[in-house]
DNA sequence: TTGGGTACGTACTCGCGGTATGTGAATCTG
DNA sequence: CAGATTCACATACCGCGAGTACGTACCCAA
């Protein structure tokens, strides 16, 4: 039994023999087997119904372990979070590269978020419980770093490329109009019997949509500016 | 101490006086308040933050009472949902009605929709919650009995009144962008710190979009063929 | 009057999140 | 190289809260 001393180098071979304590596996790794696991359970069962138990035993350990690590259940579930969000944004901007042209790149980006979407542990983890567990506020902060920040910058590219040169507050809420879109697109997605030939209709429907904004650009048509509405009920 | 033993059940004429049991009060709407309590609850504190312990002794009853009228804590949620959902789509419909063109439609009930929003107990009990809660599918479900099934009025009438005539699925397609759109939009508003300003934005926004729908359609521009999109990628 | 149904109340269990504390091995210190 | 300290867990336990079993007062019909 090879007791080394930087047991973060073994990370090659992995022989696993049941009745071994995992620790001495590879017992730096133990807190990236927890977030694996418990993404797995949260993903198939949901959060409410996976208890820390069936986690620390997914992976072999206790839950001593898995406080030493987490903060709580919910801490153990950001990090899930946290994972299943890089990866996605890792996928997306990978599918960005090469693109120019900002029409051209957010139909890329589309199509890759609309794969994404199909992950179930996207779906559940990040999409369906991430606000309600994380709470609305942390769900966005999270948000903003990563899909989030890329649609913004699909969003702004596609607009300032109209010429419209808008405020900070318009950018944010076209950011959230069509994040919203999306977000609901890949959920009717991912619960579409033929989940190709939906991506197909979301990919017509939101091109179609994007088209009608560029003709509105290419004719000259300017953005109104909201405070125009207010003025007509600034009295009530 | 107001835990009352069953000898001291009064039944001679009792003053409405705290402390009394609910059930000699008005009996018959216990199943009410205790929605009623349970919707405030879970609009302040969340679903996982409400014990029923809270639930029956706000409706100034007991566990007893609640698993005789409700499943369970689940069952609760879901009485509460319906309650809050029916009164916004009620809200909704009077808000809609005398309006006759599709497109002035849609903005009026674009602009019912973004006051409903507003409100604490949608903002948690049925965006936020009610997904993880319900479970992706029922929520649908509901859903689709009371706002989603007015939004796929609004676009359906819009649409159609651009000469286009979609299939069951495009429209289905077009109805989820808008809803989750017009949700997204909602809870930007209900936590923007100037909630009129934010709601003047998203109309802006919305108006903007569907002015370049409008423009395609009266330049004649036919919605693509979603099947188109299949073929190139049919081979792999 | 009595039998059954309704509308609760009371008392209990048990799973689960969280905590307090123990422990062997690695690391640091003199 | 012996202690001291820290790390990375393991073990044992607690309390809260959802759900259940069962009892009971009231009402109505036959």
């Amino acid at each position: 039994m090879p007791t080394r001393s930087p047991a973060e180098k073994i990370r090659s071979t992995i022989p696993k023999v049941a009745g071994v304590s995992r620790r001495q596996q590879y017992s730096a790794s133990t807190k990236r087997a927890l977030v694996d696991v418990a993404t797995r359970l949260f993903t198939e069962q949901g959060y409410a119904a996976t208890s820390l138990d069936q986690v620390v035993a997914g992976a072999r350990v206790t839950k001593g372990a898995l406080y030493h690590h987490f903060s709580g259940k919910q801490g153990v579930f950001e990090a899930a979070f946290e994972q299943v969000e890089r990866d996605a944004s890792k996928r997306i901007r990978k599918a960005l590269r090469g693109s120019r042209d900002p029409w051209e790149k957010a139909l890329i980006g589309l199509r890759a978020f609309l794969e994404i979407v199909q992950d179930p542990s996207y779906q559940r983890v990040v999409i369906q419980e991430g606000p309600a567990i994380l709470g609305y506020e942390r769900f966005r902060e999270q948000e903003e770093r990563s899909s989030y920040g890329l649609v913004q910058d699909m969003v702004r590219d596609v607009l300032e490329d109209s010429t419209y040169d808008l405020s900070e507050e318009m950018l944010e809420t076209f950011t959230r109009i069509f994040f919203g879109a999306m977000s609901a697109a890949g959920e009717s997605v991912s619960s579409a019997a033929d989940p190709r030939l939906a991506v197909a209709r979301v990919e017509t429907a939101i091109a179609f949509i994007l088209t009608g904004l560029r003709t509105l650009a290419d004719n000259g048509v300017e953005l109104p500016d909201p405070a125009d509405l207010l003025e007509q009920t600034d009295d009530e």
